[in-house]
DNA sequence: GCAGTTTCGTGATATATATCATATAATTAT
DNA sequence: ATAATTATATGATATATATCACGAAACTGC
């Protein structure tokens, strides 16, 4: 984590768009902005909370561990996207992890600061608010994909939401090279079974594989595996 | 769902709780009651979003469907509680459904009054986003649990959280009967394997099951059967 | 540029859990 | 009260997925 001489534009996070204008210089004296390498983290769960970040550039994973080597990743943050609310509250410690995925730049507060700035600014709090409830709601549809959908299923629903939080170019391949074990993590699967459904999936020729990157040939596919895995 | 003439004593909910003086009046006038049979439902996943419940009395599940009978258990409400919250936000109908367990009484503000609340109302704004917070931080760590524990370690996880939030009389009777077919479907797994590991439990003595009412002899031991399942 | 570590790829095997089947007891509805 | 539904109880069987095992390729640090 190496600290970052420029700063942000103060326009790309929630706090930022939503700032009041007399808040900004207070936002622009409190924010540090720093650098993070692929694979470095951000803060791991059980650390103290001392702030909130912001990533202006770059990917992060947001991921629970299990036992020694194994993790669940909850969500994946980009350009503009919060990370560490889940701080927020009486709990002292951060509840996940975070994780460069290649590499970051982040804008921090801590949270005093971000304290304040929900004290001064209703709407920023109101929005904060909403957010948090379709984080909500988006993590319980995960959760019920988890307990009853197939690692096919699963999948498939994960690379739709790759497909469209990350964007794809005109042939298909997924803005985000995401490896599989990352992937294996998402679902809440092994490495192998996820290989294997991948493999199955090129066969059926729903996604192609190339050096790597993932390309979806036929999100309608993807979406009808999905649904049809719901049992409806 | 029948009407209450008589109404709630405006200090059980977080909205009377945290209620401004002047503003105790309008949530008088606002506030509508009912009550609902065993087995009644709130609200089902799909319906349009009319407005925010709160439990009087009684117990409600909070639940997401899959396929045609089955579904995943997201939370047991019980008085005080909110119910109906997850439907806040540019979403115009419920993610989920409430059912009441038992015989339940509610208060209900529909939504523009709800919204007003927030508005005048600047500490409710914050409570109810460390709600939503401290929420997420359980939805999450229970979607771990779903994807990387054994059903044991569930089952475990399940009577020890009620356990703390229904409370148990001096004979480690939980307060709260619930079947079977509930548990199941809280701990993500099917009645059988649930019944099963029952079965395990009382035979190993940490728990005692008469009468259906479900008793915890060793709530040492199911912690330590969730905690080794964490793999730590 | 080479050693070391991480990711990738694939088969064989084990196992936890779901599914199916069926009987009885207990509620709930008529 | 009696029928009908729903919850309980348990065994047999099937299967999806994890686990283990191993080699190759591709990064990464020094």
């Amino acid at each position: 984590m190496k600290k970052d001489k420029q700063g942000c534009d103060l326009t790309t996070c929630m706090l930022c768009r939503l700032c009041l204008k007399e808040w900004t210089p207070a936002v622009e004296a409190h924010r540090r902005n720093f650098s993070l390498k692929k694979g470095e983290m951000l803060f791991k769960e059980g650390d103290k909370v001392t702030g909130i970040y912001f990533v202006y550039a770059g990917k992060v994973k947001v991921h629970k561990h299990w036992g020694k080597d194994k993790e669940l990743i909850v969500r994946f943050a980009q350009k503009g996207d919060i990370v560490g609310h889940r701080g927020v509250g009486q709990e002292l410690v951060y509840p996940i992890s975070a994780t460069a995925l290649e590499p970051v730049t982040i804008c921090y507060v801590d949270m005093a600061f971000f304290q304040s700035s929900l004290q001064v600014n209703h709407t920023f709090l109101y929005e904060l608010m909403l957010f948090y409830a379709s984080e909500l709601q988006e993590s319980e549809r995960h959760m019920r994909n988890l307990a009853h959908m197939s690692v096919k299923g699963r999948v498939a629903n994960a690379l739709l939401l790759l497909h469209g939080k990350f964007g794809f170019n005109t042939s298909g391949v997924l803005n985000m090279k995401i490896s599989r074990n990352d992937l294996a993590a998402y679902t809440g699967a092994t490495y192998e079974t996820v290989f294997r459904t991948l493999s199955e999936l090129v066969q059926d020729r729903i996604i192609t594989i190339a050096d790597k990157e993932i390309a979806i040939i036929s999100p309608e596919k993807l979406l009808r595996l999905a649904k049809e895995d719901e049992g409806l």
